[in-house]
DNA sequence: CGGTTGCTTGAGTGGGCTCAAAGACTGTGG
DNA sequence: CCACAGTCTTTGAGCCCACTCAAGCAACCG
């Protein structure tokens, strides 16, 4: 079932947290960030397989990852799950929602991962109080549009895979952690299910690009040979 | 090139706008109303083929289609379009430009079309003004955030055709059109390049659908004879 | 009217799928 | 600490959906 908030409350300001400027803050005063600190008064953890939400949920919170990572997909109606995103440290989960006030997807972690929860109420007055908070919200909201344009192009296998691979290598960048070497949160099957691929496929590519000496890779930690090549495989997509 | 936004200017007003519901303005005053008007000055008409943006172009209008359509693409390296997305009337372009003050993406009028162009740092400041305002725009992006989920889901090429269908003629009911008998204004090259389908896959399709009576169709005109099996086409997507 | 562009239909090919099976890792209980 | 079951990943074989190539037809335009 849908986590419960209270499972257990961090002791984590913005003031302090290093995703500060992937998430929300950015260019407040110290009175400002307080106040969004009294905004987003609970964190809390999650396992594997626990759920954030649930399609058909009530929209009140946006949430941001603050650690972990977690898999937002669909159920069609024969049960089996269509895989729409990943979302990773620094990353927010709900826009979507906002409009109906109803969430149109699930998320479940893919790992133990904490999220901070932001009222969505409280945080549409404080934009209305502070206008570099809504400025903000709104080029968060303007980076989501312009990311899923790229996510969602349609491309041969191999290509799907070096844009994901690429993907996820420049958002734990961002992060200021190693953009060639990581490990893969999630299975081949979600991967393949996230880019319309057969879990086979998936396997079949990693074994090819590893032949090509593009990258290193055993289960699910990848290393990164040959960056350039992997850019290349997804050439002409975008310029 | 893009389009000069002196061309022509019509004599229309946000109070009298047929798309108003769909576009700017939801429960405001009539003052409110008025700053609007004041604040989007320029409307302008544009030929099949002319471009209303670049990619790389900077950001700093949003627009709104009046009348028409357009097409958004983008350019690979070695010139082939990919078609990200259509906008018909009532719909924005631009959201996705915000972030970064430049646009990723080009747009052109597939027939003869108008905008209204809405200066987005006026916006801007007038959301700051207007609770109300404030909460359609990102009500708005939200929209589009979650349209956009369904919109790139992978499926078979006759789902796809058919869910695209069903987007057009949604649209279209919804500025009060006829959802079932409509004339297409993109050629079925685009159709498959947005739906990542060869021309002829979906040339065949259209008659196969003729076949089945679900549609009939004689080049661009397309006449909808049965909505139920056009949606079980897409059954199992998304529920 | 002839040229161009867009649409349709057919024939054959191929990339990625399905089906199948074996190997590698994980967790659990004895 | 090991055995065993279950899950995930890899690899192979064969097939099918949608692509490419090709040709013919219909509409539009100068």
């Amino acid at each position: 079932m849908t986590a419960k908030f209270s499972t257990k409350s961090l002791q984590i300001a913005c003031a302090n947290c290093s995703l500060a400027q992937l998430c929300l803050p950015v260019g407040l005063t110290q009175a400002e960030i307080n106040e969004l600190d009294t905004l987003i008064n609970s964190r809390f953890v999650l396992n594997p397989g626990e759920f954030l939400f649930k399609e058909g949920d009530t929209f009140t919170n946006l949430f941001a990852v603050r650690a972990g990572s977690f898999k937002a997909f669909r159920l069609s109606k024969d049960g089996e799950q269509t895989i729409l995103n990943f979302y990773m440290p620094g990353e927010i989960l709900g826009f979507h929602a906002i409009h109906e006030q109803k969430f149109h997807l699930s998320a479940v972690a893919l790992e133990t991962s904490s999220v901070c929860v932001i009222p969505f109420a409280n945080l549409s007055n404080l934009t209305q109080k502070i206008p570099s908070l809504q400025k903000h919200i709104i080029n968060l909201m303007s980076q989501k549009i312009d990311s899923d344009l790229t996510n969602y192009l349609n491309a041969p296998a191999q290509a799907r895979v070096a844009r994901f691979l690429l993907s996820i290598s420049q958002r734990l960048h961002r992060r200021g952690l190693s953009g060639t070497e990581f490990n893969l949160s999630m299975s081949r099957e979600d991967i393949g299910n996230f880019l319309g691929l057969a879990t086979e496929t998936i396997s079949r590519i990693f074994s090819q690009m590893q032949k090509q000496q593009i990258l290193a890779s055993e289960r699910r930690s990848i290393k990164i040979l040959d960056m350039a090549k992997l850019h290349q495989l997804t050439y002409g997509e975008t310029g």
